[in-house]
DNA sequence: CTGAAAGCGCTTACAG
DNA sequence: CTGAAAGCGCTTACAG
């Protein structure tokens, strides 16, 4: 008489109900809970017959271990706690899919969240990501102090995006946000542009402020300088930019070229010029600074410098995972260059 | 001689290191931990001597409960997995955006994953979103067969978008893509077109078919029909836009009007337009599907069909949030009716 | 190579 | 109102 699987399997389930658990396991393996765990966590070497035994109870019974479970007992729950100020940013989500793609090969799972350019929000979802014991933190970009940032390091290991400081415990990745500036007015100049307009950040943003600063320095260094009447505070989205560069036509003053601190500002300033019967670049050039995909397919296709926000989310996440196989996490700040990305939204001025 | 809290917070810290559990927390109280656990979860009256000293400890030690803990302890991780496709979809990414807001305000946290359109990738990663024993599942459109949904669902509240489905446990959340496909093309045809091109997406794609049917049935019912050759298969992205629209002028047949299936390939499908010379919406007249941030500030702003995916979101976390609060889930299936948003993408034809 | 035991940091009946 | 005890489902020294 054959043996009928079926009945064996449908006689654990009724006896053992829906908790399967490494305790079940062990019981129908005949082998003790800590075997299944070694075989489990391949933490030892245990002999071929207990694990075919193992392994077949485990099929059998469709066994899940409780990732809870071995969070509390194993001091590890992971798990990486990724700060980002909205989580649906064209540009940041470039960031975030870098991480995700690189965690997920290695069997850590990121909780994404989001701090809203504001503080508080911050510090709460922070809070609650350290409740929930996530093995590192990855902060792209954040209003926290600096001290702020360094008391979080001394508790787990964090990298962050969006300044350059030295802390140990703590890995910054951070753009050079001048250099940015820099090459977009550069570009321009190249092209024969004096009169440059900007569409700047919020007055609070610290990278909008490096860009600007870069852009003033390049022109500076031509000898000539940018009307302040020509630089405008936009928001980051397209909305700001819009309305930033309904602004600067109003004020009716001369500009060939428009750099904006970002792109989506870009995609608004390039809505306002057209409604305002100016053409891209005939009549003005414009520039943004991101490079988000959307970029190429602007009408006429966004000329930006682009920052490798794809490469910093990859590498945030492969440091973490170097740190946990290991290796120390120290103090360094790394600066990741921009380059500039030509399409056809600038032009050479016509005299 | 007064007491130096400062001597006394070193003292402790030093007795107790960083681990700061809820055990010490009791031992500083003087009461026992089910005390302390009472006060935390406020789940049973304790008298105002015992809460005074408790919130006193809690607050001198800097106190915070170990989520993991709890979780295993309580039974529920207050944790809800999400699965998306691309978690930097800009149409998603108002979903996201939805679940996040209402999600984080009742104290939950959401578990963001991507299953990029690979139905391996998304059992793998509910898989994995399972181990963590998260209380409930949104699965914002996936390709899992509905039997593998209907397992789900037995083992946990799980409310799905992009599929109409009844079963119990599950909650179906659905946009009426026959009808978004539908008033897109009454829109075109009421303003005289005859003409229509379709910029399909990947031909698994369910939602794309259901858009497509639309459109031909509301073109049927004026008594003519599409021409076959006109309707190109797109990839959901611009680039697909792109080089669908591309092929669709390659062939040299007439077309006043288009209807892109969503609006990342109506973006590419613009610039295509544009470089081949044509106007958009004097030569040709062009409308989206999804109505996406961004298409308010395309050149011209895009109209298209809008499907509010940040209600989805935002309901989608709403009814999880009932379901925990008592609400029972019942095989339900919503229908979200799609809007017109005409913007400046489409014209009158002229004769 | 393997098992018994203790422990991770909470919660929750069970008594009183 | 409050505490002692058991338990959540694992991992990991400690012995052998």
């Amino acid at each position: 008489m054959s043996v009928n699987l079926t009945n064996i399997d449908e006689r654990i389930t009724r006896e053992f109900g829906n908790q399967v658990t490494l305790q079940t396991v062990a019981r129908v393996a005949g082998v003790s809970p800590s075997t299944v765990s070694r075989i489990l966590n391949g933490t030892a070497n245990v002999s071929q017959g207990k694990r075919k035994l193992v392994e077949e109870a485990i099929r059998r019974l469709g066994f899940r271990p409780n990732q809870i479970a071995r969070s509390l007992a194993g001091g590890r729950t992971m798990t990486i706690g990724v700060l980002t100020q909205y989580i649906d940013s064209p540009f940041y989500g470039a960031g975030i899919r870098g991480i995700e793609e690189v965690l997920s090969g290695a069997g850590y799972i990121p909780i994404f969240t989001s701090g809203f350019w504001d503080i508080r929000q911050e510090r709460k979802r922070l809070q609650s990501l350290m409740e929930r014991r996530v093995d590192g933190l990855i902060i792209l970009t954040s209003r926290l102090h600096d001290e702020e940032l360094l008391k979080l390091a001394s508790r787990l290991p964090v990298v962050v995006s969006g300044r350059g400081i030295k802390f140990p415990n703590l890995h910054s990745l951070n753009f050079d946000n001048a250099a940015a500036g820099r090459i977009a007015a550069e570009h321009l100049v190249d092209l024969g542009h004096r009169d440059l307009a900007v569409i700047s950040g919020p007055h609070d943003h610290k990278d909008s402020d490096e860009r600007l600063r870069g852009i003033c320095l390049a022109v500076e260094a031509k000898n000539y300088a940018i009307n302040d009447s020509l630089i405008v505070a936009g928001d980051y989205n397209e909305h700001g930019g819009y309305r930033a560069m309904r602004q600067i036509i109003s004020r009716n003053l001369s500009f060939s070229a428009i750099i904006a601190l970002n792109d989506q500002m870009a995609f608004g300033a390039m809505l306002a010029l057209q409604q305002a019967g100016l053409r891209v670049p005939d009549d003005v050039s414009v520039v943004g600074i991101d490079d988000v995909t959307h970029s190429a397919f602007t009408i006429p296709p966004l000329t930006s410098v682009s920052l490798p926000m794809l490469s910093v989310g990859r590498r945030a996440a492969a440091i973490l995972l170097d740190v946990f196989s290991g290796y120390s996490l120290g103090e360094k700040c790394e600066i990741l260059e921009p380059t500039m990305t030509i399409r056809e939204s600038t032009h050479r001025i016509v005299v």
